[in-house]
DNA sequence: GTTAGCACTCAACTTACTAGAGTGCTAACA
DNA sequence: TGTTAGCACTCTAGTAAGTTGAGTGCTAAC
């Protein structure tokens, strides 16, 4: 009973049944394997090593008279041991990706949909998030009479843009001298860098016009707090339909809902952030994601770098069943080609 | 045959067929017409009343012995001719919206979820196009030795940014004669009123960095463009399962896949803020949107305006036999919520 | 330890039947 | 002439019963 051990004809046992059940979607029985496989065994002797397996809680039985399907656990034991790498198709993708736009929001707008369109499953990727990235330039301009416009540059190029009202007009002498005084404090720092003391430093200099050092401050606080919550994009949402497990209007209508409130994925891509292990791939499969809409699904994350302290995240939402390979495959392609694009242009 | 008329009874027919369909969503029978109208005739009068509709192509029978429902002709005449109009409910949403974000893509975005929610049918909102505007204010800053920022502010507080590389360093003094050059030139313009000519003359002016007034002018094009192929916000997707008309997952990808897309969209859009009629709002039925997808859907479209020249388009997307009344009255409500907010800000 | 054989199970499909809502038509009525 | 009662007919949706086939577990023999 308990010392069942997971031998090596088990173990091939039990990666036939995956890989024909990612194929087929559909419970795999015993003669199936008993062909499938060269071991040259018998349907009988494969049932007999599938009862164990289940007992082992490798592979459950949708009903009595059915073949058997991959459980969660028999899902891990596959992504963590048994698959095959594969490394190729880094080619295909290479050149899509390279001629793309600039500005941020579109280049991953259009990674979500290169992802969706390749894997078929459904893709989200979240908006590098800034909190360590360094303040490059700081400028304040007048708009009209009571606003100025408080442009903040980051390392990276990221810009943020703040309408500012003002009380009093301000002659081009005074914005001069507030420009240098912001600039001189704080360009060069991170946001988190900033702190008390120095925004009252900064205050003083400013005399009369501390409520503006304020302002700016402020927006700048603003500015990170945004990027906090962060912007992901999402394409690919009707390759669910593609999976009946998925299709059903309860559990489409879910997810659809999902992929829209993105919250949930937020979540996801928190915890895929703060997780470093070596590759940056994660997979999560089914309740580990815990979303409850997700509990059909798996979802398969990476991280992508941007210079320093610029890290997003990368994912692919598909059945249980989804071609591991492929897609941590094609994740990795991506993450590499958003790495060289990178530092292509800086 | 060919002469029979839309007479009073008909009309009252025709009225309690479909009223009672949007309810039910079910095809209604000649009995269940008898008992609901005031008209007190049996079910067999309603009977032959019922065949000359059809004839006349108001109504369809999915099947012989079913009921009937009303075919687009027959919607098209309702809400044409036959609608009662309720101003109510204009109270209920009104704080929800004031309190809202100052930034254009969140207040959007929120806008569309308040229409989902408030509605149950999906809904979209395109950003409002600005070719009209004027630009209010253009700064060239330096961020590093061969990089500039140039920001650009519109008429509403619209503000682009752009990062030009520049291969010679420029001084302080330089900077500051190319702002005001580009200031005095371009400022309270509208971009489609800057020519060939005149861009000419600026060159001529900045002697040695005319190529600076070329990008800058690009940046402005490329703006302009970018705001061409117009953002489209959605949400409420998934309500689109509420319906069962439209759920199974044939039409329900498909649609999924429009709402996602967008750029079908996009021309319903267009096409909205062409026709120019006097209440703003439109009402597509079935077919007469164009799009393959949403055949069996009704979409209604408002116009709103924000100052002069920046118009934008708010939509819901149902089923046919949506809640006409109410949906009209909803978007009627938000148009004017959104003319206040920005009466409100500026 | 492996396998052939057999009885058993159960979802999925087919078929037949029933109920009920609705129709069109005819004939009678006011 | 318009309205209505009545009736035969149609067609979907739902239910029940039977069939098929893939798959299992178990036993006994190799």
């Amino acid at each position: 009973m308990t010392d069942m051990q997971l031998d090596d004809r088990k173990i091939k046992i039990m990666q036939a049944i995956i890989r024909n059940y990612l194929e087929t979607g559909e419970p795999v029985g015993s003669r199936t394997i008993s062909k499938y496989t060269d071991l040259n065994l018998s349907s009988a002797t494969i049932r007999n090593e599938m009862a164990d397996l289940e007992e082992m809680g490798y592979i459950l039985q949708p009903h009595t008279s059915a073949g058997r399907i991959p459980s969660d656990k028999g899902y891990r034991l596959y992504v963590d041991t048994m698959m095959e790498k594969k490394d190729k198709e880094l080619e295909e993708l290479k050149e899509v990706i390279l001629e793309k736009e600039d500005k941020m929001d579109n280049l991953l707008k259009q990674v979500a949909k290169l992802l969706a369109v390749n894997t078929n499953y459904a893709s989200m990727i979240s908006a590098p998030a800034v909190h360590k990235n360094k303040i490059k330039f700081l400028q304040l301009s007048r708009v009209d009479k009571n606003q100025l416009l408080a442009v903040i540059v980051m390392e990276g190029n990221i810009i943020k843009n703040n309408i500012l009202p003002v009380a009093e007009e301000l002659d081009d002498e005074t914005l001069l001298k507030l420009n240098i005084l912001l600039n001189t404090h704080l360009s060069g720092l991170a946001p988190e860098e900033i702190n008390l003391p120095m925004i009252t430093r900064m205050k003083q200099q400013a005399g009369i016009h501390s409520t503006i050092v304020g302002d700016v401050v402020d927006a700048l606080a603003e500015g990170i707090k945004e990027e906090e919550d962060l912007e992901i994009y999402t394409s690919g949402a009707n390759n669910i339909f593609r999976y009946p497990e998925l299709a059903d209007q309860q559990k489409a209508s879910e997810l659809i809902n999902t992929f829209e409130e993105k919250d949930k994925l937020t979540e996801l891509v928190q915890d895929s952030l703060s997780d470093n292990n070596e590759t940056g791939i994660q997979v999560y499969i089914g309740n580990e994601t815990q979303i409850q809409s997700m509990q059909d699904c798996s979802v398969v994350t990476a991280t992508y770098e941007l210079g320093e302290g610029m890290r997003g995240t990368i994912g692919i939402i598909g059945p249980k069943r989804m071609d591991y390979d492929k897609v941590i495959g094609t994740l990795k392609t991506i993450t590499h080609q958003l790495d060289e694009l990178y530092n292509k242009k800086t």
